[in-house]
DNA sequence: TCTTTTTACTAAAACGTTACAGTCTAAATC
DNA sequence: GATTTAGACTGTAACGTTTTAGTAAAAAGA
């Protein structure tokens, strides 16, 4: 759908204000931006006035143009925002930004659009912000390329380095190898992986060896990375281990991926998810088939989302400080906008959660 | 915290680009805006001759200013945006609306502040947007004001109605009344509230009548006008019925809230909550008590978030469509955008789902 | 060959502000 | 009484685009 700008009706202007007043339109812009430049009184009649004309005070894109800065912040997402919405951990990192932006009274923009629309570099090159925060977006998109022609200040987060830009990320090669070891530990030798897409087609199914190592993701690559370590490490073939990607981080696609696992042979004992939503329908089709959590199948997630505590058996999984990460990325992006500048990247702690549903093999 | 403008390098205009090439300014802004406009082999010069100069672009305040577009929608929220965040109501909310920004390949602005901040107005009123979703706002704060005065096509959401603007809300009233009239249906007789803040002080504790009457935000009030309804109707004195209002609506205040009505004598059997997140938090006051949900205390929320079907007992509430609330309010607002005029306020139905968090008195 | 159309480009005027450097008057200082 | 200072206001020039109306040359049509 395309937007046409709405012919309405004439809208007062500064100028149109300053004339009725028979002032100079420097004095009605001084009005609201800097009172101590005109009497009391006159300031009073500029706003009397501008009611009157029903003007609205300055213009926000005309004053943006002036001053050069926007005095909002974009924040570019993967994926569609309506999934970023239905992602605890994107929303939980949102929460993040947010806590930054409004300690800088800064708005925060969302920009629009998946890898998959045409009109998104547009998005990202015709928002009026004075910085970007890129969030876990496809390395090479044409989304990120966007945002980065702008030459604005830039933070990138669960993103490979880039350009010197600052970065805020988390191990997840580490994280991973972490939980892979945990089961290992446990006995297990027959895994499965869940994973997210690993391209920017919308694909579901097995992917093979090519296709793990080259995932359009950072954060895939690397935990698909941590987990590959660990298995051979444990002697365990990843060639052989089955990853079954999932087309959307939904606990439906979970479910429907572990399915398919859990119909293999061997069949896997353990289930290693890229995220607790996808973990979260590990379960469901663990316990469709009958079969019992860790009893039977152990399965561990990703990003210790708040569900993960309350779902039974609770599982195990990485947590990572998700509204931190928003949180350091926004007070990153507003320090470069006062103009200080070496930012260093920041990697944050994660650490493996074992809760209820990883067991011994 | 105050920002100021980075004075970062001198970043190439338009006008330089086409002064480099030996073209006027029309010349590369048709190269961007209008392909057909120019030979392919000037075009092709054009972008190159940017790249060169690292001209990212044609200026997005510029051409807003210019074309009198911002490309974006600002939703403009109650409380803090961090609280937004973390309510998963407000959350399915934003999601609606996102889903109507992308489908209109606009941005989302998330305007920064909190009543209890100066700043507010001024972000609403600086704002770089075409139009303004309104959601629940105390209805005569100062922020709903700013936003009003800039005369955007703007959308209410949970407002009581003002100034002939579409509105997009549930019949609060109605639905709270349906909630007490279940419960009183059960033999309830014994009743207390747990209430959002009813004004924009932040203060928690009971609430006199007249504090009840005249709260601020417009759910609250209507929804305790419907309790209120019901309890008399049913022979219940509602000046007698406890209402204890919550600063913020997090599970742990309704928590706290629950422990203060079960300590009061007679001890509330049946328990209302403005909120499933204030519900799931008296849910576990009434455990830590000792006493269980419903034999001794019965249990109702409101809004039906994902977690009211997850908790033990499950919750017994409100189910009203938060994401279909988001994409409506932003629809219309895209509508409105597009010139199209008259956009009539809709009532989204709700219903009461009777869950295992209530039982007979 | 002469008109008409098309193609490729340009000049100049907005869009609505704010920053900067002044000007002018009245009060304060010496 | 002359000089400085402060206060209140103004004029002009950006800010970086896009749009409108236009020109000149080339192509097409008669």
């Amino acid at each position: 759908m395309e937007v046409n700008r709405k012919v309405s009706g004439h809208r007062a202007t500064l100028k149109e204000v300053a004339a009725e007043l028979g002032v100079s339109a420097s004095t009605v812009s001084n009005a609201y931006n800097r009172p101590d430049q005109l009497s009391k009184e006159l300031r009073v009649r500029v706003f009397e006035t501008a009611r009157r004309l029903e003007y609205g005070g300055p213009d926000p894109m005309a004053r943006s143009l002036r001053r050069r800065w926007a005095g909002a912040i974009g924040v570019v997402y993967a994926d569609r925002l309506s999934y970023a919405f239905a992602d605890p951990a994107a929303v939980m990192f949102m929460q993040g930004v947010s806590v930054a932006t409004e300690e800088a009274g800064l708005g925060m923009l969302l920009v629009p659009g998946s890898p998959r629309q045409a009109r998104v570099p547009e998005a990202a090159g015709g928002a009026v912000v004075d910085g970007f925060i890129v969030y876990c977006l496809a390395e090479d998109g044409p989304l990120v390329d966007a945002a980065l022609e702008r030459r604005l200040p830039t933070v990138l987060v669960d993103q490979p380095p880039k350009e010197s830009l600052p970065a805020v990320g988390i191990d997840d090669e580490g994280a991973a190898r972490a939980v892979a070891e945990h089961l290992i530990g446990l006995g297990h030798t027959n895994f499965g992986v869940v994973s997210f897409g690993l391209d920017t087609d919308t694909r579901s199914g097995l992917a093979d060896l090519e296709r793990r190592r080259y995932a359009t993701y950072w954060p895939s690559r690397r935990r698909l990375r941590g987990y590959a370590d660990a298995l051979e490490d444990g002697g365990i073939s990843w060639e052989e281990t089955p990853v079954y990607e999932c087309a959307e981080n939904y606990p439906d696609e979970g479910r429907r991926a572990a399915e398919a696992l859990l119909s293999l042979e061997p069949r896997p004992t353990a289930i290693l998810a890229l995220s607790d939503q996808l973990a979260l329908g590990a379960l469901k089709a663990i316990e469709q088939r009958g079969l019992s959590v860790p009893k039977d199948v152990s399965v561990a997630g990703f990003d210790d989302i708040p569900e993960a505590s309350r779902s039974t058996p609770r599982l195990t999984t990485i947590r990572q400080p998700h509204v931190e990460k928003g949180l350091k990325a926004g007070r990153m992006l507003v320090a470069q906008l006062n103009g200080e500048e070496a930012q260093e990247s920041e990697i944050l702690p994660s650490r493996l959660v074992v809760r209820g549903s990883t067991g011994p093999a």
